[in-house]
DNA sequence: TGGTAGTTGTGAAAACAGTAACAGCGTTAC
DNA sequence: GTAACGCTGTTACTGTTTTCACAACTACCA
């Protein structure tokens, strides 16, 4: 099992090498894509080392093999379906956001409470009303949940999508969820964020004036 | 220093206290604080420990007096003043959500490029060109900026925050930033987030059916 | 052909984060 | 009064993630 830093950076690793090498560029070095991700050398290497791509001395990374070896490993055979709860301005902002870039993941159906805005498109997706969440998760086997709803709401909704059968829950909403072990959950809470970088932005600045 | 992550709890421990208990509360125990957050009473105890609270056997914390407690060594004296770079669809997003919430941090100032947004109260906040940066970082000694701009933009806004005196980054541009040593980076990329969620539910489905 | 420079892959160590375990101490029960 | 209970604070342990360091390898050059 890879870890789960891993997985992030070799997201993004993938990212920077689909347009953002020197167009023309065959090989590449640790040194390189590190510098490009802003992480060590080493890191580059043990995190390729986990998903087995293997390089060459004095060459370094083939970047087109590199880059469909790190899809087969995050994307596996067929693309995740993805379903986003809560049309307000941040869920809106979000589906539009990954509209807009090249992935293997695709947004196929949003959900919000507000019966007007059902059965319409929005940001470019089918919005769904919340009663048919069960309905549309197990008709489009969808396995990823983005939850972008206030916190009262997040709980149960995160019931709901788990019990049809979601696998993975990116929570946006500012709350803790409790969901089964099998189900991954990513929490993406802002203010705990930026409580934290204020956190440690007066650490910094504490430090210096003394 | 205060690790990382345990910060991140403290942060969200301080938010259960403040309303997320039962009205009346005095006393609460360690385990009652975990079950709230979903993390173990040990880890509970632990993080407590990093900020020097200590509560009573058998009473357990009092409510009101770790509340405080977090507050001062997360909040520190004086609130910090936080900027927003990007009024896209994400930034206002943020804004208005942080704008929602009791917080000793306060979006004072937003930026955009786009010239007609200038001078204007959005979101409840004022937006001003992005040519002025520099001048309003300084005059208002902001400290923390969240960044909502397009990649390509994201090197340079950084580079001109940092140089106005910004000790703190939340970023939300997809792309990895180069920041000096003493400039905490917190990097919120949707996609990558979104590609680890989608990972490991595959991982948890392939789990299940072998 | 042999030497050199520069890179990869990986074992070992270090740093970090989380868990378990337990001594110590109020509180309560009797 | 004192024994038992249940919780805290802390230390020791376990597991994970990152860094270090170097053998092995390839290409190139003289």
């Amino acid at each position: 099992m890879i870890p789960d830093k891993t997985v992030e950076r070799l997201s993004l690793y993938r990212w920077l090498l689909e347009g953002r090498v020197e167009p023309g560029t065959v090989h590449l070095f640790s040194h390189q894509l590190a510098s490009m991700a802003c992480v060590t050398p080493a890191q580059v290497r043990r995190d390729l080392m986990a998903i087995g791509y293997t390089g060459s001395p004095n060459k370094g990374y083939r970047v087109k093999d590199l880059s469909k070896s790190i899809g087969r490993v995050i994307d596996g055979d067929e693309p995740a379906q993805v379903a986003l709860v809560g049309m307000g301005n941040l869920g809106r902002a979000i589906v539009s956001f990954l509209r807009g870039r090249r992935s293997a993941l695709k947004v196929v159906a949003t959900f919000d409470s507000d019966a007007t805005k059902a059965g319409r498109m929005i940001s470019g997706c089918m919005c769904y009303p919340q009663g048919k969440i069960e309905e549309v998760i197990e008709e489009k086997r969808i396995s990823v949940a983005i939850l972008t709803v206030p916190a009262e709401a997040a709980q149960k909704v995160a019931d709901r999508v788990v019990e049809a059968g979601v696998r993975g829950i990116l929570n946006y909403a500012p709350v803790p969820l409790r969901v089964p072990e099998w189900v991954f959950l990513e929490n993406r809470d802002v203010t705990a964020a930026l409580e934290k970088v204020a956190y440690f932005a007066r650490q910094s600045a504490e430090g210096k004036s003394r």
